[in-house]
DNA sequence: TTGCTTCGGCCAGTTTCTGACCGCAATCGA
DNA sequence: TCGATTGCGGTCAGAAACTGGCCGAAGCAA
């Protein structure tokens, strides 16, 4: 190992997979004196990452967690697991990281292997749509990066949009931002052929790929990208307003329904259950599995819906009993 | 920037934000000559890392994807990120990658520094336990990676479990490895008071700590620790075996239920979807967000459940009707 | 106490690193 | 076709670093 550079980064590593290493060891793995270990470490230190190093019969050297993210060095498995990983947490809206999680996303798989990549397509590919129907459109991982990229690199972008009325079109833009509002994905972009500013949902875009071709950003005339799309997106708002009282503690409510909806003590052992959503199996699903009684408040659709599932359910019971 | 070695990690991350960087702009960055910069430059292809530059006036450098995974400079957001999508990868049992996930997360989670850590824990605070009810006892992301760092550093274990009967007790193990089972973590360990292997299920494992202590590995007379839990739950297997006729194409049930069972075309657009399940509330979301009538083969109990949801649901709908 | 392990100063020889200067090649736009 | 821009790599000399070997000190556990 003849640079220091690569040592060290390969020392780094070696910590990394953590189990106390001892000093001669490491020393002969990178190939050097152990002073020259010594002074490797020494070197980690000074650039911040915190090496532990315990003295006697079992004594050794760990890196431990300090002020800042060090380089992460991972194997071809975590890598992928990482992905994957990003990957459903982008595409589930989880907790409110999706933007961000698409960015560390587009890092990652912009440098890994292909033979990794190709691999985590096969792992995504079969598996599950993260909620078993009711999800509605989803977006796929690699359109998600492919768009993330461009807006990274200032890359021209050209797809084909499906417009409300199912024509589809091709577009050629400056893309500028993802925005992810609930549970889609908004691309923010200059129209190069409209000359003006537009969001595109992303589930309604095919095939993206950038020309090659690089431009300097402009500037949003709305200033937020977020803003903008709710400006945009605003005249068209979820379906349903779901209001539904529950003969269950709000607490018990709570667990099944997670942060897809609001739950809210009413007194007497029961509770309210706000949901705004699109699809009605999503409340239903709710509602089965807190498995308690209750009233629909709203929306009426609701309550067909749920008499609708209802009889199929007895049907079935009834039929082969 | 007066090390190499630090130079050259700060010149990755930069090249790792991606967008075509010109020259002249890095090495100012780095504060070093432009000559200097591309002996860096250099330097990192001989390592491996496969930087591509493009001449002309709008030229510039860029990583790109290589034989190797590269090592991945995360500012803070990302990490966290990272760390949120690993922890929902290795609890919800998505795609047979839980164990390398539980693996990568103790290592970003080792390297964090305190104060991101914190935040993934708050974030995940608020989230939503992946799948609303029926999803079983829920696993701790941070006695995951505790059990994991554990097994991986080789350090004693002392922790509460809960037996069958509920009683609790305490433990010290020597952790082995962690397996994951469907949608269960068990734990292989030698059982330091008990002279024996044994297989504890995480989520009946509260406040796991490492006692400082360290040891060395025993080989598991089973040899394949994953064999080993599989063997010693046989004997407790899932509850439910389900059987159902689905009035739908194979297809459309697959897309709802995706990994969480095997659907099977039963001629004449119809088809058979078999689950394996504990809990019944399960089965019963599939079908109905599937939507389509069918008949229940098995288990009695499931019509029992169907009935009592279908009740439960036409109650609503007429009780406010 | 004894044995094991990390720690860090010192030294001298070697190697690497750096910036400056040069001409060259590729690319793009006019 | 021409010129501007940008990356490429050779050479040189001085400065800086890196390295291995040696040593005694100090912390830790049995």
């Amino acid at each position: 190992m003849a640079n220091p550079s690569a040592r060290m980064l390969r020392l780094l590593s070696l910590l990394q997979t953590h189990r106390y290493w001892p000093g001669p060891e490491l020393a002969e793995r990178l190939g050097v004196s152990e002073r020259t270990l010594r002074r490797d470490i020494d070197r980690l230190r000074e650039l911040g990452y915190p090496v532990s190093a315990s003295r006697g019969v079992a004594g050794g050297y760990q890196l431990r967690s300090g002020a800042a993210m060090p380089p992460l060095l991972l194997d071809d498995d975590e890598a992928v697991a990482i992905a994957i990983g990003l990957r459903t947490a982008a595409t589930t809206a989880l907790a409110g990281i999706e933007e961000t999680a698409v960015q560390a996303l587009t890092k990652v798989i912009q440098v890994m292997p292909p033979r990794l990549r190709r691999r985590v397509d096969a792992l995504q590919s079969h598996t599950v749509p993260a909620l078993p129907g009711a999800a509605g459109p989803t977006v796929e991982a690699g359109v998600l990066t492919t768009i993330a990229q461009a807006c990274r690199d200032g890359e021209r972008l050209r797809f084909g949009y499906t417009r409300r009325d199912g024509a589809v079109a091709s577009r050629l833009v400056e893309p500028h931002r993802l925005v992810s509002l609930g549970r889609r994905w908004y691309l923010v972009a200059w129209d190069l052929e409209r000359h003006d500013w537009r969001t595109f949902r992303v589930d309604r875009l095919t095939g993206p790929a950038t020309t090659g071709a690089r431009f300097r950003h402009r500037e949003l005339p709305a200033g937020d990208p977020a803003a903008f799309v709710r400006s945009q997106v605003a005249a068209v708002p979820t379906r349903y307003q779901v209001e539904v009282r529950v003969a269950a503690p709000a607490a018990t409510v709570e667990r099944v329904v997670g942060q897809w909806g609001t739950v809210e003590p009413d007194g007497d052992g029961s509770s309210v259950l706000r949901m705004s959503v699109d699809y009605l199996e999503w409340p239903a699903l709710v509602l089965g599995s807190v498995g308690a009684d209750f009233q629909v408040v709203q929306p009426p659709e609701l309550r067909d819906h749920l008499r609708a599932v209802g009889e199929l359910f007895l049907r079935a019971s009834d039929g082969a009993a």
